[in-house]
DNA sequence: CGTATATGGATAC
DNA sequence: TATCCCTATACGT
């Protein structure tokens, strides 16, 4: 489930459940007990988003700082799941599972995680620009920089799969030789997908959509032109294309024996 | 019951 | 590049 819009979402509904409150915490797990205990009964302030990172601020300028990972979740509660915290008041319970992140951190914490991070499509003070910088000096496959966060925060597996067999562009095609339109064009996309899925709480980005409504991710057949979808792990992930759709800057040749 | 899979990332070599 | 962490669920035996 997590990519950037995911984490969007979860934010505006923790503001909208509880900021302003003072909110029940604990642990029944127990990873998070310390933490739990120290901000059980103070106020929610606000909760906020960036790329795939969730930030609680408490009173007090405490923070909680949450990254799902893979498989993390946050639930309805009370659940009797391995709940790593779970946050309640009368009529609202919220239980975050399987985070691979978890964690009381400061505001310089926060600060540093998110100077680490490229620009949020999701973001209005998000700054193309500096994820445009990255792509177009480097060799490394787009494939590979869309997935990377620090050149571009929020974009996953799904959203990269899709945006690149939407703009025709091959995983293998070296960010230097991605034009300016391409880039562009795939912001614009992105900023838009993106916003969808925050509304709709999943990642459908065929215009015709339905539920779960993929060009290529996941997909036996290609959407656009029903031919084979390629699959093969790129820096372990699994990476997907259509070879008549997105074609590769250059035909591979077999190396001449020497 | 085991095994594979999942929309991620940090760290070690 | 390899390994490990986080947890639930789907599916095969």
């Amino acid at each position: 489930m997590p990519e950037g819009h995911t984490l969007h979402r979860l934010a505006l509904e923790h503001r909208a459940a509880l900021a302003g409150r003072r909110i029940a915490v604990s642990s029944p797990q127990g990873r998070f007990e310390e933490a739990a205990a120290l901000l059980s009964g103070t106020r929610f302030e606000d909760a906020e988003a960036y790329g795939k990172h969730l930030f609680h601020w408490w009173a007090g300028e405490r923070i909680v700082h949450v990254h799902l990972g893979l498989y993390g979740k946050f639930v309805p509660g009370p659940t009797g799941l391995q709940v790593r915290m779970r946050l309640a008041r009368r009529g609202y319970v919220t239980d975050l599972i399987g985070a691979t992140r978890c964690a009381l951190v400061t505001p310089a914490d926060r600060d540093a995680v998110i100077a680490r991070l490229g620009p949020d499509p999701l973001r209005s003070d998000a700054e193309p620009e500096q994820a445009w910088a990255r792509i177009t000096r480097s060799k490394a496959p787009i494939g590979k920089l869309l997935m990377d966060q620090r050149v571009l925060a929020g974009v996953g597996n799904v959203f990269r799969a899709e945006v690149l067999h939407v703009h025709r562009i091959h995983p293998d095609v070296p960010g230097l030789r991605i034009g300016r339109d391409q880039f562009d064009a795939m912001w614009a996309w992105l900023v838009a997908a993106l916003q969808r899925g925050v509304a709709e709480g999943t990642i459908t980005t065929r215009p015709d959509g339905g539920d779960l409504a993929r060009w290529i991710y996941k997909q036996e057949a290609c959407q656009a032109c029903g031919g084979p979808v390629r699959r093969w792990d790129m820096a372990g992930r699994w990476a997907y294309a259509c070879e008549s759709c997105q074609r590769e800057p250059r035909a591979r040749r077999p190396r001449p024996a020497s």
